[in-house]
DNA sequence: GAAAAAACTTGAACAGCCTCATCTTTTAAG
DNA sequence: CTTAAAAGATGAGGCTGTTCAAGTTTTTTC
């Protein structure tokens, strides 16, 4: 059995996380204040911060468990895609973007893209472009899994068009934090109409009747 | 000519800018305290906030300069593109990278993406973003004109493709302020390898050889 | 030109993130 | 079991962005 001080120190952080995930989403990030979050979990500020180095880092770890699980419900889509490119890489994209409001609040991604752009060195800066770049692999990873079915050109560099997606996917999911007033269908459309230009590129299905 | 009161103003708020610019990029963002900037303006803390809202504000005050003369130097571009669709993509992208590092460092343009994402509703957010529409607005317009000279297929949507070339294109330059040791040479390879494909697709000379 | 009103400046005080010297609890040693 | 050492919790205090009541300067009024 682990020592005592062990199993202590492992409840408090479970604690401090909880009370994280639950205040920032009910009360928004910006107004939970550190006192709060060390009242709920029966600590004291000093303590938080034996855990956490800061309020972004508690804010980034709440948000990689989400983004654990929108990786994890990609991976299925990588074994059987649709038969169309553009379904294909539409069924990841969207599996990505509706999980990612099931237990985050846009302001909420709004702080955490911020924090990890404002700070990339540290160990949660690290941690969440290490969770992007699994992120942007996932898409290379359909794209090759296409081309061994021959649904895309053999000739494509994975990398580069899984990066250019990612790109694309990222940046509009940004402008969707950003405004409010975005629903997330209005989100679908916009990305379908970006991708699929390049899913029939892809394809090579491209109607080559210029003049 | 203008009243005292009014000259006065327009003095002070100037000062403040000169100082942000100066001293952001000569000590870093984050360690510049408002006393600071408040100190060497000649003003006092609270006249600070007379003109700015927040730090926040008076950083994107100093980065939209330098975004104004970039959208600007991107113009000539769109009047005289390389006749090859890869190369005047390349171009307008080049150009806007390598103005970018004239007068900010990589952790100003971190904090003021930051800033911009974390409080999209602010002046200086809706500033910004208007900013970046601007620059988005321009590679489709590039776009268009190349439609217009016949060098990209005609049925291809220009917002569309300029839409997801912009994402691209800022999603690679965030990666480049995120990191200190990427060179401006890199961010470019980086960019060009996405371009690759897109362009040929544009063009329309794509090899339909699939099987 | 004097007085009143309007506009603006000022800096002390406040708020919230974070630190660190001190105290408490757990573990290890004898 | 007692004591020493190690690990960790604590919260008052420091730091910096921001506010606002009081004071100052400019403009307007008569």
């Amino acid at each position: 059995m682990a020592g005592l001080r062990e199993r202590q120190k492992a409840a408090r952080e479970r604690r401090i996380l909880e009370a994280a995930s639950a205040k920032f989403r009910s009360h928004g990030y910006r107004s939970v204040k550190i006192e709060d979050l060390a009242e709920m979990a029966e600590v004291s500020v000093g303590t938080v911060y034996n855990y956490y180095e800061t309020k972004g880092d508690i804010l980034i770890a709440t948000v990689a468990m989400e983004v654990e699980e929108v990786i994890a419900a990609g991976a299925p889509i990588l074994e059987n895609p649709p038969q169309r490119v553009d379904d294909a890489l539409l069924a990841l994209i969207y599996q990505y973007y509706d999980h990612s409001l099931e237990y985050l609040s846009k302001e909420m991604w709004r702080a955490a893209i911020a924090h990890s752009i404002e700070h990339p060195n540290t160990p949660s800066g690290r941690r969440y472009a290490e969770q992007d770049r699994r992120l942007a692999a996932q898409v290379t990873e359909l794209i090759r899994v296409l081309q061994g079915r021959k649904l895309v050109r053999q000739n494509l560099v994975a990398t580069d068009l899984g990066t250019l997606i990612f790109g694309a996917l990222n940046q509009a999911f940004i402008e969707f934090v950003k405004q409010d007033d975005i629903t997330l269908a209005q989100l679908r459309t916009q990305i379908a109409a970006q991708i699929a230009p390049v899913a029939s590129l892809m394809s090579g299905d491209v109607p080559v009747t210029n003049q």
